[in-house]
DNA sequence: AGTTTTGTGTACCGCTCAGTACATAATTGA
DNA sequence: TCAATTATGTACTGAGCGGTACACAAAACT
């Protein structure tokens, strides 16, 4: 049933979309409230009237670019289930890479620019509170999966998942940054590869060997 | 031989050291000119007599912040000389991660706040610059470091340095942002340790020895 | 002492900011 | 057909922005 009223003259879904790759490119506070109508082509009214003012947008902004940029690339962390572990999780930090790259979007991750906003006075608590959220969200969330690989006995059971996870996190934060800087992604993916390979001494618990070998 | 006229009322380098701690905080567009000057205690006209307009004081608080903060945790990478290149690299990364978590200071890394915010239209494109020039820099000291290393015996010859500095220096990056995260040095120091520790792939060229036993 | 030079403090400029009042257009239900 | 409802477009508000004009204060040189 269509309710009165005249009908809204953009698509939500993907003004929210180009919303958030506004507040992706410039921040929060060097975003306006007329950079974004401008990039929309709608006016003020009509986007404080779809999303609230610029700090429930970029919230919204925010969830939008978790469920639709970040959480699809757990996918290559987890299928196929039958690849080994570490090619599966090579495999999802090079897809993250080809993201950051990509000419579709701005360069590095959303996430990443606003937890370095976070804090400042010019950031409403609230989105700094959610920025943390979200982070913690998925760094539990990759923490999971690697505890699930420990039962599958993917991985060693000695590792420390909570540490691991931090390192792997680390890691792609870093890229983030390296893209931001306008790294080309052959070489992302390069550190990647190199990062992935040595990763092996925590993934098959081979530190003792190289020990007793020198 | 003093100068004529009146003598200024506060010092330079300590007032530009502040203002370098209220970007950092707060990013270039999140600064106000009022931010600054509440901060450091001095009236608007004082503050452009001394540095110019916000551009030029943040292109001085970024350079400050190279020379005072950055350059000087390499002493810990070249020094002890006789430490193991190994021991010198992770006591380089510990330092950093400390002065992260310090709280005499904002949190993370200035360099890595100022580029994740480039690019952005609240940046002037001169800075965006600035910051690539100074990255560049960083990087290419330390990629010098590990090339003399290298020469030095203590850096296996077949070690990309191109690759490794970028390794490190991802690694360094994803830090600053887990620190703005809140996450806690004795949390980023075991990361760090973890990192190191599964560096020694590529350190000791055992990469060898793991594919032919296992 | 008086001139010159330099820094300080107040008060202001034009502009942009986030957010909104209000008249109008378009759609639905009665 | 007409009231109710919702979106649009213009034009505006008060506050804050970066930056400065100008009168005054303090220091040095002659």
């Amino acid at each position: 049933m269509a309710t009165a009223g005249r009908k809204r003259s953009f698509d939500t879904d993907q003004a929210l979309d180009q919303a958030m790759r506004v507040f992706w490119e410039n921040g929060f506070a060097g975003t306006s409230m007329a950079d974004l109508t401008s990039a929309l082509g709608i006016n003020k009214p009509s986007l404080y009237a779809a999303f609230g003012n610029k700090e429930q947008l970029f919230h919204a902004a925010v969830t939008h670019y978790v469920e639709h940029y970040g959480n699809p690339l757990l996918t290559s962390l987890l299928e196929p289930a039958e690849a080994p572990f570490v090619d599966r999780l090579q495999a999802f930090m090079l897809a993250t890479v080809e993201q950051q790259c990509s000419e579709a979007a701005p360069r590095g991750c959303f996430m990443v620019k606003g937890c370095v906003e976070s804090g400042s006075v010019s950031m409403p608590q609230e989105l700094t509170e959610t920025m943390q959220t979200l982070t913690a969200e998925l760094e539990s969330g990759l923490r999971e999966v690697f505890e699930k690989e420990k039962i599958n006995g993917n991985l060693d059971a000695s590792v420390d998942t909570r540490e691991f996870a931090g390192y792997v996190l680390t890691m792609m934060y870093g890229m983030s940054v390296m893209a931001k800087r306008g790294k080309s992604c052959e070489e992302l993916k390069s550190i990647v590869e190199a990062a992935v390979k040595n990763m092996s001494v925590t993934l098959r618990r081979i530190d003792n060997i190289i020990t007793t070998q020198l």
